[in-house]
RNA sequence: GGUCCCGUGGUGCAGCGGUCUAGCAUACGUCCCUGUCAAGGAUGAGAUCGCGGGUUCGAAUCCCGUCGGGACCGCCA
């Protein structure tokens, strides 16, 4: 009965012998020992006459066998034990008999013969199997996380994200990093993302923001004296959320004095090297990190976080195919925008149909339509061959060099769109031709951003990495005389098409600083008003600093084969920021709204999104 | 704010206008079974197909709306 949870059925008071060994750790060798397990019951394969029960923990799985030989009294309460009970086994350790080995698990040699069993708890049928990983309703994991956790999968990565920040925080630790706690309450700074606010009681009316990241504090660190720090931080930010963000998230925040951009990209390089050594069976690409520039990465790969585990590299046809004969062609090109070629290796043999998923595809990235032409055995087709002829055909194969049985997929449009579509069909064939490999890191540098970007919103310059980013030394003029042109002294690495981290060596001259926020649209007591104290602390000696910051989640979910960072995090939201286990968002009681002093706005809309009823209740 | 995908016994899937009184696997109950490890065998129970409306002689199936989950665009220094 699992339903039967009765007080007499639950011996909560008896907590027999501790255990002494979990149910990863024996071999062969402890054979003869008589041991205590712990743990949950992973499945159950009852014979009639022998039992056999797999014990799970954190660690690992024990076959336990009941022999009714043994005991007669262990074997009838095995009987009535069903998956999930957790339980306490006395047993001795037994070789198994040959022939009946496991190779398959870590503790395979053996087997526990039990002697005793106590139930420590009864547990009803799960409302999904734990026992084994397969794809359930992400809804019901996330009501459910409490048994989520205890699925090999999910485990497995909350156990190696710890094993992978214990690593980096021994290895700065080791580098003379303090690790110091920034302010969760602090105050809202403009621009960046949405602010998450807290209403302060004793200031009526006024609102702490939680931290979008430590920025300000780690910089005023460097102020400080305190040279290297770091932080496992999180960070808070209203946005709406995909697989790969989350309102809240962790990250490995960091800043050194005294440094350049080599000194802490080489850092971080040697802290992964040696975390990534220790912590994943998967392999660094290429060490050192290659480093790519911005602009290299959106010509070659259409995108600022390319994944280099794969060439497929996009080429620039807009010379080649912008003059010809062929409409689309000539008006993308006349009209300021680009003409673009990706090779799909073997694409020639691609039936009718795959192509036209293809353009599909790329017309639900936002190209307008994908020109295609393959290169069979008996020459080239392609819709689009009469209207450029045969010796502009030549030597686009020449240029994209493309080969025989393969496909040439042009998209033509304006940069933005045909970077954005491109990128995402180079991901789509990467993935479909199997040209990523899953047990690669392919981490790399993204430098020389631009310092600004423009805002046409505001029609302003706006910073393409954050506000204290500094300007490389020798671009310094082109503030005064083209902004948009200036280089900075960002770097972001990347990793299998994630941004993994970036950061920046800062400005730390009140002047410049003063200078870029200026370019921003700023006036000088606005300056004062949101980065005073950290302008203020630049008069009083500041050193030259820079930091990064790294994506813990995102790191934890490569390294895990994740596709959301949902599965490197205990306790998750959801897509609509809900946590569906807690049920949080959730109305408060009026009172706690009055002593705050806030009113909500009642309506329709609001009504409707305060109901935390979860899925299926 | 927008686009797209998915909601069918506890779970995972099939069915996509009548043959569905809804199929399969697994989980669950009972029984048999002493070397299994996704144990095996027998048997039983369990779903008005997310919800509401519409089209139709007839809807799990088509349409609209809504709710829930997911992917993406916008957004995210």
């Amino acid at each position: 009965m699992n339903e039967d949870s009765s007080l007499a059925s639950n011996p909560w008071t008896v907590m027999p012998a501790k255990r002494t060994h979990t149910c990863g750790s024996l071999r062969k060798s402890d054979a003869g020992s008589a041991v205590v397990l712990h743990g949950w019951v992973h499945r159950r394969r009852d014979h009639g006459g022998l039992i056999f029960i797999d014990l799970r923990d954190r660690y690992g799985l024990t076959q336990v066998t009941l022999d009714p030989n043994v005991s007669v009294e262990a074997h009838d309460a095995a009987s009535g034990i069903r998956n999930e009970y957790v339980i306490s086994v006395q047993g001795t350790v037994r070789e198994r008999p040959s022939g009946t080995a496991n190779a398959n698990m870590a503790t395979g040699a053996i087997e526990v013969i039990a002697g005793g069993i106590t139930i420590l708890n009864v547990s009803k049928t799960p409302p999904f199997n734990v026992n084994e990983d397969v794809a359930v309703d992400e809804g019901l994991r996330l009501k459910f996380r409490y048994l989520d956790l205890r699925r090999a999968s999910l485990r497995d990565a909350i156990v190696q994200r710890h094993r992978l920040i214990k690593r980096m925080r021994d290895f700065l630790d080791e580098r003379d990093f303090l690790e110091i706690e920034t302010p969760i309450l602090t105050a809202s700074t403009p621009e960046g993302a949405r602010d998450f606010l807290v209403p302060a009681r004793l200031s009526p009316g006024e609102f702490f923001a939680l931290p979008q990241a430590p920025q300000q504090f780690k910089q005023l660190l460097m102020v400080a004296g305190m040279d290297r720090y770091f932080q496992v931080a999180r960070c808070f930010r209203d946005e709406d959320t995909r697989s790969d963000r989350q309102p809240e998230f962790t990250q490995l925040d960091l800043e050194m004095a005294f440094v350049d951009e080599a000194d802490v990209m080489g850092t971080i390089e040697a802290m992964l090297i040696d975390v990534f050594g220790a912590c994943t069976p998967k392999r660094i690409q290429s060490i050192p990190f290659p480093a790519v520039t911005y602009a290299d990465a959106m010509e070659r790969y259409g995108c600022d976080r390319p994944d280099l585990r794969f060439g497929l590299e996009l080429v620039d046809v807009t010379g080649l195919l912008g003059a010809s004969g062929f409409g689309v062609f000539r008006a993308a090109s006349s009209s300021g925008g680009r003409i673009k070629a990706i090779v799909v290796p073997g694409g020639a043999a691609w039936s009718r149909r795959e192509v036209d998923a293809l353009t599909e595809l790329a017309r639900s990235f936002g190209a307008k339509g994908l020109a295609t032409a393959a290169i069979g055995a008996d020459g080239i087709r392609s819709p689009f061959r009469q209207h450029v002829g045969d010796e502009v055909m030549a030597s686009l194969v020449a240029s994209t060099r493309a080969g025989l049985g393969d496909l040439i997929a042009i998209v033509a449009d304006t940069a933005v769109v045909v970077n954005a579509t491109l990128s995402r069909l180079r991901d789509h064939l990467g993935a479909k031709l199997g040209l990523a490999d899953p047990n690669v890191l392919s981490l790399a540098w993204v430098v020389a951003f631009p310092l600004l970007e423009r805002d046409e919103e505001r029609g302003a310059w706006t910073f393409t990495h954050n506000p204290f980013c500094a300007p490389k030394d020798s671009e310094v003029p082109l503030l005064e005389t083209d902004p948009g042109a200036a280089l900075s002294k960002q770097y972001d690495l990347i990793c299998n098409g994630f941004e993994i981290g970036g950061g920046s060596v800062r400005i730390h001259v009140r002047a410049l600083q003063e200078r870029v926020f200026a370019l921003m649209g700023y006036g000088k007591a606005e300056v004062q008003a949101l980065f005073g104290t950290m302008l203020d602390a630049f008069e009083y000696g500041a050193p030259p600093h820079g930091g990064i910051a790294l994506g813990l989640d995102r790191i934890v979910a490569i390294l895990a084969g994740a596709s959301s960072i949902r599965d490197a995090i205990a306790f998750p939201k959801n897509q609509t920021a809900r946590d569906l286990l807690m049920g949080a968002p959730s109305p408060v009681a009026a009172r706690q709204l009055t002593e705050l002093g806030i009113q909500v706005q009642t309506g329709p809309a609001i009504s409707s999104s305060s109901a935390s009823a979860p899925p299926g209740g």
